[in-house]
DNA sequence: CCCAGATATTTTAGATATAAAATATTATTC
DNA sequence: GAATAATATTTTATATCTAAAATATCTGGG
């Protein structure tokens, strides 16, 4: 990098582009700090509460979202986690009576699994605690800088998903 | 100045309550959007051009920042992981060369770790290629969008932080 | 001095993550 | 229509992660 002094007229076009490079890396590393300490916070009450995981919540909130089921592979792309990772939740989710996986007639190598009424009335007691917890969490904020936050991470996203 | 809906009516305190409620809740699920997004390209990256792992990568980047080296139970806090965690990889980065790792004298209990020179030079390579993946990921944004988004996730932070 | 408690780290047990190989089924091509 | 490619899921191997128990060391009150 060549040398641009700390003149603080520092605004040429290097310079900024320097500047804007170093921000990218502090805005990475401070989104990764709220999401891991959000994460944290449910991971111990999710366990505490309900003695269960975070990937079990969310396994079962996307299907929540949906009554007629998910295929495996859909569910894996909601939840943003490799395929072999969904395929042993539900195993145990299955032999706990949350769920729901049979193979559909017309495609052979689909499953769908969809949520029991037992597996239902169990993610609404654990959606109710969660809503809690996140509000306890972020509540304090004003709803302006919810939404300020929620649009500027929305032009985040979208220029995530271009690539 | 917290603004009404395009309904118009439902401006009461009630509903701007539950208003808020739904966003903290889409704001956490944005936030973990974000960052598995960006966490899921940089550890392909690092695996497909370094042999290596994000947590390893943060390990070494710690300790990168704070040349004189880390304790463990340090260590473990700035990574925001269990301290067992960190004992595992540490005990790679010995095997592998790229730290160093002692008892303090003062206090036997405490182990210091720090970059080895091969550490450090290894870490380098890796920090040039991590910062341009970064600003590869985020670069499109402008850098009035980064500011704004950094300056409100302080708020966040600041937030999560007060629990 | 001794011993209960605090502190720092490691070890252990169990769950989850990935990538890659294996399996099963469907679609396509020649 | 058989061979091949593509798709959907599971299995396997390995690395991480947490919480909790175990280990080792230090500190302070009696």
């Amino acid at each position: 990098m060549t040398s641009n002094k700390n003149t603080g007229a520092s605004s040429d076009l290097e310079t900024r582009l320097i500047e804007q490079d170093h921000h990218s890396i502090k805005l990475w590393l401070r989104l990764l700090t709220c999401s891991s300490l959000i994460e944290r916070k449910l991971r111990t009450a999710l366990r505490e509460e309900f003695n269960t995981t975070l990937p079990r919540f969310d396994f079962l909130a996307q299907l929540d979202r949906v009554p007629e089921g998910l295929s495996m592979g859909e569910l894996s792309n909601r939840m943003m986690v490799s395929g072999g990772n969904v395929s042993g939740i539900a195993g145990q989710l299955v032999k706990e009576g949350l769920i729901s996986r049979r193979a559909v007639p017309e495609n052979r190598r689909t499953f769908i699994v969809k949520l029991s009424p037992k597996g239902r009335r169990f993610f609404q007691k654990m959606a109710v605690r969660h809503e809690q917890w996140v509000i306890s969490l972020l509540g304090e904020l004003s709803m302006e800088d919810v939404k300020q936050t929620m649009g500027l991470l929305g032009k985040v996203k979208a220029t995530l998903e271009q690539n």
